[in-house]
DNA sequence: TCCGAGAACTGGACGGTACAGTACCCACCA
DNA sequence: TGGTGGGTACTGTACCGTCCAGTTCTCGGA
């Protein structure tokens, strides 16, 4: 009876299911990735996977929509920018803001993950559909709700802040993310990834200040 | 020994089977498309299919470079701003760009080709360096020429041209190019793109002129 | 602390299916 | 009649999901 114990047997094997999945998902893709390679992977037997997890199709599913906790981070990230009403400051802010937010958005396993959700786009539409939501666009809301709330202290000028949101972070990202789409994964040095962030900056404060 | 006739049988046939695997590609990707169904799309016998195709795989790189062709319109386009040098004139010409630009790139066929590409770049990273070099960035360093050319009229001022435009593409593109990439298609409406489209413009104009 | 019952896990084998690529035969055309 | 292109049937492989017989772990109770 004790099946959902926390530190159990069961449980152990399911984090070991998940995270082996995970890798191998990642680095072969869904069809590339058989069910034997990730139960020895886990190093669990197969019947074990699939106890745990109805067939292939829902295992990915739960592994992508796992990933969505992870852009927590980022949400904290994008909504910490302190409240002190200084243009100087600002500008700061948004320069380190603009930096740590670039350099989460291109690890690799972020790209990596980008490209496995995108690449069974179609075979899993809801399942697509379910990251953008509850992974792109929350980050996006949120840093909507930053340039909001930086507008109402008159240190921007911004009508329709989640545009805005946009703008900034298609400066940053466009070049990167699509390099990376494109090749096998990320090809860029940090300090091209600086230099994209500050001028990003740069001409976003050019356009909304 | 006519094989290579433009207008013989032969050569008829090769088109066939070229047109429909790539509908069959965009429609079902790599790994969901059969050679079967490619050949029953084609009306042909899968034995023709392998006569004019060593594999699954060089087909697939035929017909992805083959799309390239398709980007001259684009550089046609994005290379044509008339050099009058007059500043209204030229936020109406951006304005035309960019909604022609956007509506564009924003075609089904354009973004299920995009998808293609960045779902299969791990199994054929060659393929998606070259695409993303003939394609993408060619029109992007042709959009950039056009900014420099503006740039010493006096119409813009511009340090860096190339990073100009990837700015001015990513304002543009990062909203309905990520909406498509992770649903099944297009998800946007014509308004939202001129709209997309125009507020693109008034940022750049905004920090560039 | 020890024990036993039952749940969970293992390893392998197997059915069924889908598919890439090949071998062989036929029909037509010169 | 010779040969060229096209169709059918086949081979080999990979893999999902299942089954079974035997083993190991967990945990409540003595």
């Amino acid at each position: 009876m004790a099946a959902i114990e926390p530190g159990g047997r069961s449980a152990r094997k399911h984090q070991a299911i998940m995270e082996a999945a995970t890798a191998a998902f990642m680095a072969k893709g869904y069809a590339g990735t058989s069910m034997d390679d990730i139960a020895k992977l886990a190093a669990v037997s197969k019947q074990t996977v699939y106890k745990h997890f109805a067939d292939k199709e829902k295992l990915f599913a739960e592994i992508v929509l796992a990933t969505t906790d992870r852009v927590d981070a980022m949400i904290d990230l994008v909504a910490g920018i302190p409240t002190d009403a200084d243009a100087d400051a600002l500008e700061e802010h948004l320069l380190r803001l603009s930096r740590q937010f670039l350099t989460a958005l291109t690890q690799p396993q972020v790209l990596q993950l980008r490209r496995l959700i995108i690449a069974n786009a179609d075979t899993f539409p809801d399942l697509g559909a379910a990251w953008y939501e509850q992974g792109f666009e929350r980050v996006l809301a949120t840093l909507a709700a930053t340039f909001q709330r930086l507008a109402d202290q008159g240190l921007l000028r911004i009508d329709d802040p989640l545009l805005a949101a946009n703008h900034f972070s298609g400066m940053l990202l466009w070049i990167p993310v699509n390099r990376a789409m494109f090749h096998g994964g990320p090809q860029h040095t940090q300090a091209e990834l600086d230099h994209y962030a500050d001028e990003g900056v740069r001409v976003f404060l050019a356009a909304y200040r």
